[in-house]
DNA sequence: AAGCGACTCAACCGCCACACA
DNA sequence: TTGTGTGGCGGTTGAGTCGCT
């Protein structure tokens, strides 16, 4: 808060005329009521006083006693949270210290939006001021373009830093979802397990046996991963509001909640993905000549049109806003600089709200421009699509054994349920999904940072023996894994290391 | 100097979890 | 088991300030 906490109870007593007056002038002046209306706005430093004397006294806690043990014309909230940010005596005045921004940073990266989590590592300090903090932080670079987190706590993140502070979380704790939540994505995960339930993947059950959070804190770069891949996957409490929502629904998704089949969609797609080996971008992109490169579909920005926009209430708590890692995507080393700024929150909300077009359908941001939330969109939408026309064969994975094997464990049917949530191949998920050049889900690129390898030029991408190469090099990935393609999609989502 | 937009931050609001009767 | 009170949390708002033109 850059100690603003004196600056501003300067300027609010300043501007109000209320100068330090005595606890009896704040009485009488009609500041402290006891019976009357609850007073709302600015404290003033009588009512501090009051507040300070009433905590000295009695201690924390029973806020509502407040008023009627001292005559403050305040709400037992307003007195919880005026003694909590501004009174207590053990809070840190002033600017944020470089080593406490970062701390922020990394605690941000690994829990998202949990500001009193945040506030509890840092002493001193106020969730509401690091919460002040960040937003404008997130503004700031958001407008200029710059990516949330640096590299380094990225890079801190996925190496394995999870023995620090996600140490300290315990995995049974009743909030351990709150990893799943971040900037805002809320995808339902308990409409997420009744569509695993539903035994339509082959490795939902023990994709369910893992709570997510510790499900996602397996391999690499386990939950980390997860609160940077999906910053705000929300909690149950919010689930729950989708549940009683969507009772009927049972595993199969229903054509009536279209934003969820969104999110759902993009959910089994993930899934269903799990149980093949990851089919190359290259093929893909060598039958994209005049085609939009994921079955000429509409963009994600259309996708929500229509579903999800603001114009119409969002059941269920659904609410869009790019993950922070979004943002924007640099260049390798550019960390502080502009490359290639994303829309705006702003400018992503108004092509959230845009009505869909048949311009927007060919103009379409394709995922690797636009970073992952757009590519979970775009995916979704590429499903939606696929169902109504049979996906393109782009990829021949029947010649993959273990994808083989893999494809007729799926009870959707590769082949196309058109009934089903996932009427179409998980391989053409992948196939469609996959960028025309590679810079968002880039193959080659995730193979190399997976194995440590940074030997392939980006010039031999579109040869063949080096194409086998990367195949063979990729297999070695055990996309069998639970996180292994959350794995991918952060990897793929990352161009900036 | 004035106007205006961006920024900052304290405070409020609504929701939720928990404790307790 | 249910209802109520309380505290906590995260999102949002609005007033004041700053800085640029």
């Amino acid at each position: 808060m850059k100690g603003t906490t004196n600056k501003s109870e300067n300027k609010k007593m300043s501007k109000g005329n209320c100068d330090l007056v005595s606890v009896e002038e704040a009485k009488v002046g009609g500041n402290l009521g006891g019976g009357g209306p609850l007073k709302k706005g600015p404290w003033t430093s009588a009512e501090d006083a009051i507040l300070v004397e009433y905590v000295k006294k009695h201690g924390e806690g029973n806020w509502n006693a407040v008023q009627k043990h001292s005559g403050l014309s305040r709400c037992g909230k307003s007195c919880r949270l005026r003694w909590a940010n501004h009174l207590r005596p053990d809070l840190k005045k002033g600017a944020f210290t470089p080593e406490e921004e970062h701390h922020i940073i990394e605690l941000h990266a690994k829990m998202g939006n949990k500001w009193a989590r945040m506030a509890a590592e840092l002493p001193g300090r106020t969730d509401n001021e690091i919460k002040n903090y960040w937003n404008t932080r997130i503004k700031r670079l958001q407008r200029s373009g710059t990516p949330i987190y640096p590299p380094d706590v990225c890079f801190q993140l996925m190496n394995g830093s999870e023995d620090d502070h996600m140490g300290t979380l315990p995995i049974g704790d009743t909030h351990h979802h709150d990893l799943l939540q971040g900037d805002s994505i809320e995808i339902p995960f308990v409409e997420l397990n009744n569509l695993l339930n539903s035994g339509y993947l082959s490795y939902s059950p023990k994709f369910l046996d893992i709570p997510p959070s510790s499900m996602l804190r397996q391999g690499v770069s386990s939950s980390h991963t997860y609160d940077l891949l999906f910053p705000t996957m929300h909690p149950p409490k919010r689930f729950r509001e989708s549940e009683t929502l969507f009772p009927g629904l049972d595993g199969s998704v229903s054509s009536a909640l279209p934003v969820f089949n969104h999110y759902m969609d993009y959910t089994c797609d993930l899934k269903a993905a799990e149980t093949l080996n990851f089919s190359s971008s290259f093929d893909q992109d060598l039958n994209t000549n005049d085609q939009l490169p994921f079955g000429g579909l509409s963009g994600s920005h259309a996708l929500l049109n229509g579903n999800s926009s603001s114009s119409e209430p969002i059941s269920g708590a659904m609410k869009l806003e790019l993950p922070s890692l979004q943002y924007s995507e640099t260049q390798p080393g550019s960390w502080g600089k502009l490359a290639s700024p994303l829309p705006s929150l702003e400018s992503v909300d108004t092509l959230i709200q845009s009505p869909p077009t048949e311009q927007t359908h060919s103009d379409c941001l394709s995922p690797r421009s636009s970073g992952l939330l757009e590519a979970i969109l775009y995916e979704s939408r590429t499903l939606k699509d696929s169902r109504n026309n049979p996906p393109r064969e782009t990829l021949d994975i029947s010649v993959m054994p273990d994808v083989k094997k893999r494809s007729s464990m799926n009870p959707c049917g590769t082949d196309g349920d058109p009934n089903s949530p996932l009427g179409h191949s998980a391989a053409s998920v992948f196939s469609e999904y996959t960028p025309v050049s590679g810079s968002s889900i880039d193959e080659h690129q995730l193979v190399e940072f997976m194995l440590g390898c940074d030997a392939m030029p980006e010039t031999v991408d579109q040869d063949p023996s080096h194409y086998l190469v990367k195949k063979e090099i990729s297999s070695l990935i055990d996309f069998s894994r639970p996180d292994a393609l959350l794995d991918l999609c952060w990897f793929g989502h990352r161009n900036d290391f």
